[in-house]
DNA sequence: TATGAATGAGCATTCATTCAT
DNA sequence: AATGAATGAATGCTCATTCAT
């Protein structure tokens, strides 16, 4: 019998590997023989663990993405109120892991235009989202149905801008100033 | 020197047809052919007034950046607060070229990763950027100092947010909708 | 040696596996996966039953030309002139059988260009056959010594003539037709 | 303005260094590289007269069938009985020119297997060649209607049999053994 | 005996770039 | 100024082969 490998979990770490190479060199600079070397294999087992680029790249960015709600767990236990600004301020790139998935998710709205399944994958990440910080804004008692809704893209939206403006100038922007905006929105 | 302007004409020319293409296919559609094809050129002409290709891409991005400030002319004779909402609304993906616009920028953030010059093109230009907003948010008697680049940021990490889910989710974003977000930050 | 009757069985089952996919997809398509997914195994299985693919294309046409001579036995009560005749008629491409033997065996002239062994095994079948038909030429009388030999291969020619056109041109070339510029060219 | 090229002219060069390499390594050996560096150019100049590797086997082998053809005009001096012989002599493998157009078209069988329009090429030319022996075994006054495309037939039946088997072993098919079969079977 | 994970050389192809015209 | 023929490095991918299990 042949050596039993867990394919999941070996996509995981080459998807890892793709992953920090785009935060490096971007997209464009993810080639097969760049990832793999990152990930210490080979060109051939990367079509071994994934039938092409582009399903390297889809897993990278779905893993990615994934990200978002790894801490989501250990909200169970907090009120509505905590549970809402975690669910922000988590999302902030403010650590290395974070960093790296803004950074990853971001090189993916390039690709998005030329790719159709990429771009579907981005929007219901982003739908689902903003349905769960709908459900919490809801649930604090901020506001109902469609006012929800628009209090919960606007969260998401400022979230956003902060990210992107961290993520391209983090020198003026460190994780608390990051948290102190959210904070401030909350507040209001 | 007539030939001074037709050649930095003609580079605006190809920077447009670039723009429709990265809008179209992504950066990485974005190649030499496609691009010369789309301006109705051949690829030595884009040789010709471009040094490389990243000398091409670059140019594109200055030039879609420069779009942000295309109508600021018509703002000095506005009030401090006009100016200001003008500023940020005309900054939105809300027509066909503003939407172009971002349609790059998002795109070249994936570039910027792999381009230093690429990213310090993007953050000066976010830097003006808030510059202007702080001085307008200055001039309104919104903020003073230090509270004013707090505002400024707080304003366009806002805008750039709708603009992006704008950009990804179009449907749930029409330009009335991208406007009262501002407006309503603006009324707070 | 029940282990090596196994062995030498499970080389004709790869080999017959082999001779489907290169009749459905041709030489270049038979690769290691194709053949081995043909026989229900996996490469492994191939590389354990041959130690290359050079040497499994090889078993592949030797037994494919071994099928002109499988129902040779039975020519064994016939007169001369029917033994003659049976062993030509055989050899054409008029069942499932024949057709694929024989496209197996057109397949791999393209191949003996670029492997020396694969040609001599090809020369070898049609010198052992030619010299079969000059024993049977003789036997019935129709010529001796070197004219016998003309006449085995005036026959043969017609015979990979007809069998070279019933092949790409199936339709207007049926068992009968094939047969019938036989037994023509016989009676003369 | 650039260099001007005869297009057709540099596609007919590098088919001939494509047969070339063909006939000496089979069509598996006529890799891009190996072709280009035949016709002494590099594999990029190849893709800029041809749109793939496809299409230049495909324009191989239609340069390499043509060669049939190419003597065709000097028979229309000759008497119906001198160009029916002509036209079968002439397509035997008696010279290094006919020889490589031959091999050439051999190897190509093998591809048909998984080239429909590779397939339908072949027969083609294979059915024009058919339409012309019909046609001057007419004129001869052999046979009439459908015994005339009987006749060409087996004409070209024995003709395609001596080719393949001296394409196979030269050593006992020379020029003048070949010829005498062909003059041969239209003294009967 | 048989598996299938892994290798890595080799492939066709793309594409930015050069340059003679 | 503009062309487009030609280059050749780099890419994604295929596939025969190896080998630990």
């Amino acid at each position: 019998m042949p050596r039993q490998v867990d394919h999941d979990e070996r996509r995981h770490e080459l998807a890892a590997a793709a992953a920090r190479v785009i935060a490096r060199s971007g997209v464009a600079g993810a080639t097969m023989r760049e990832v793999a070397a990152e990930a210490g294999w080979t060109t051939g087992a990367l079509t071994h663990h994934f039938h092409d680029k582009r399903a390297l790249l889809r897993f990278t960015l779905e893993a990615s993405l994934e990200g978002r709600w790894a801490r989501r767990q250990r909200r169970r236990a907090m009120t509505p109120d905590e549970a809402l600004r975690s669910t922000l301020v988590d999302a902030l790139p403010t650590d290395d892991a974070s960093l790296l998935h803004w950074t990853v998710t971001v090189a993916f709205c390039a690709q998005a235009s030329g790719d159709p399944e990429l771009a579907v994958t981005q929007r219901d990440a982003y739908r689902e989202f903003r349905h769960e910080v709908t459900s919490l804004v809801t649930s604090c008692g901020r506001a109902h149905g469609e006012g929800a809704t628009r209090e919960a893209e606007r969260l998401i939206a400022l979230l956003d801008g902060v990210a992107l403006q961290a993520l391209f100038d983090p020198a003026t922007w460190p994780a608390e100033r990051q948290i102190a905006v959210i904070d401030d929105a909350l507040r209001r």
